[in-house]
DNA sequence: CATTGCTTTTTTGAATGCATAATTTGTTAT
DNA sequence: ATAACAAATTATGCATTCAAAAAAGCAATG
């Protein structure tokens, strides 16, 4: 992984691609019109086809011998797959964080909370998502571990397409936010055990109350 | 990840690629000169720039713009923090895989196993190491979790150029191999827990008696 | 002798072109 | 009307070409 950030053609043309997906504009399971996209994005194949190969090896689309490209489908067996091994990068991550967040870390991560709490007392799911994400990721980030962060990050953007449609039950949305009250105490304690703990309990958690038949494609 | 096993050019391209990384005959920090490289492969410059995206994901080479490939170097900090994730991802696998693993998946471990312990008997290093790679893969393999194979193989291969590098101290292998003993024996009582902790505590010490200063580039 | 600025060469990124494989369309026979 | 086959169309994979950027070579100047 470590994908240098740069402003590659392709790399922008991966990243529409990605987003049409995520946002259902390219449907799972049908092919990608090259030509089409190579119109609309005003740039030759050549790109579009290199973005291509990137997007296979992310797992967004399957590169099928002179069939050129099919958006990949989420399968149940897939994304439980997934959620499983993120489980254990973020339990992970929270044991090196518990040695290693900074400060200033520490503190954004205390002000996602209190922003995401706000937002589940309003009851606002979307938004409460949204912040959600955000906390796993700078837990994440703040276990300082390079390929972790570039490994989970992958993961997350391969279901990004199903993360936001699963509904949080009205039984376990307090919960989830309890555990996170958990969560940021451990941290704030730097007990990467804890916080270990807290945060397999809580995506094992996520994988079990969330419909999978729904997820899937 | 998800790799389509497919025999495109560009796909072999990058393995060859990948190979000459491993052996060395692409050095570390210098740029990839892809007209010499299309020459010696005999292909033209198009599949050879998709294998270097490709390959830049995969992080062997990092894309600087306008500067085409470097052939990414192997810092002491990479290597640490790709041994953390795995030694993590194998935890997990171990613990799946007490659950999941298949008689005959068994039986191969068994024999892989069998045959390491010989070449530890006569002091063959090449061969065991070869061999406990093997083991280790089937391990992982027997998770039969996807997505857990496919970013386990993955970061494995990232390292792949400085796994044999580092000797095993005379002190080391014998207690390599008796948690190797142990990891068959777990996996035969089909004790998931008891397997995730072995691997756990075996690529630790692993990486704990490995001179990282002499892998690192 | 090192350094600067210019020219030439090489390399890179992307568009175009071409041969082949796949798909669609059209036609005929039943 | 439908099935089977053939022709036409389209899409794909790779090679080639072209413009722009970077590197190398080289002379002039201090």
């Amino acid at each position: 992984m470590e994908k240098i950030k740069q402003n590659t053609l392709h790399g922008e043309v991966a990243e529409r691609i990605r987003d049409m997906i995520s946002q259902g504009a390219l449907v799972p399971g049908s092919r990608v019109p090259e030509k089409q996209l190579c119109e609309q994005f005003g740039v030759s194949r050549t790109p579009l086809r290199e973005a291509l190969k990137v997007l296979a090896y992310e797992g967004f689309v399957e590169l099928l011998p002179n069939r050129g490209a099919r958006v990949s489908k989420l399968t149940k067996a897939t994304i439980k797959n997934t959620f499983e091994v993120m489980q254990n990068l973020e339990a992970l991550s929270g044991k090196l964080a518990g040695d290693r967040v900074t400060d200033s870390e520490l503190k954004n991560i205390e002000s996602l909370h209190y922003q995401m709490l706000a937002h589940y007392k309003k009851g606002n799911m979307q938004e409460y998502l949204l912040l959600n994400q955000q906390i796993h990721e700078a837990i994440v980030v703040a276990s300082q571990n390079d390929v972790l962060i570039d490994v989970y990050k992958n993961l997350n953007q391969r279901v990004r397409r199903v993360r936001f449609t699963a509904e949080l039950s009205s039984d376990y949305w307090p919960k989830a936010v309890q555990e996170h009250k958990d969560m940021v105490n451990a941290l704030r304690a730097r007990d990467g055990v804890a916080l270990g703990e807290v945060l397999s309990r809580h995506l094992k958690n996520k994988v079990e109350m969330s419909n999978l038949e729904d997820m899937a494609e």
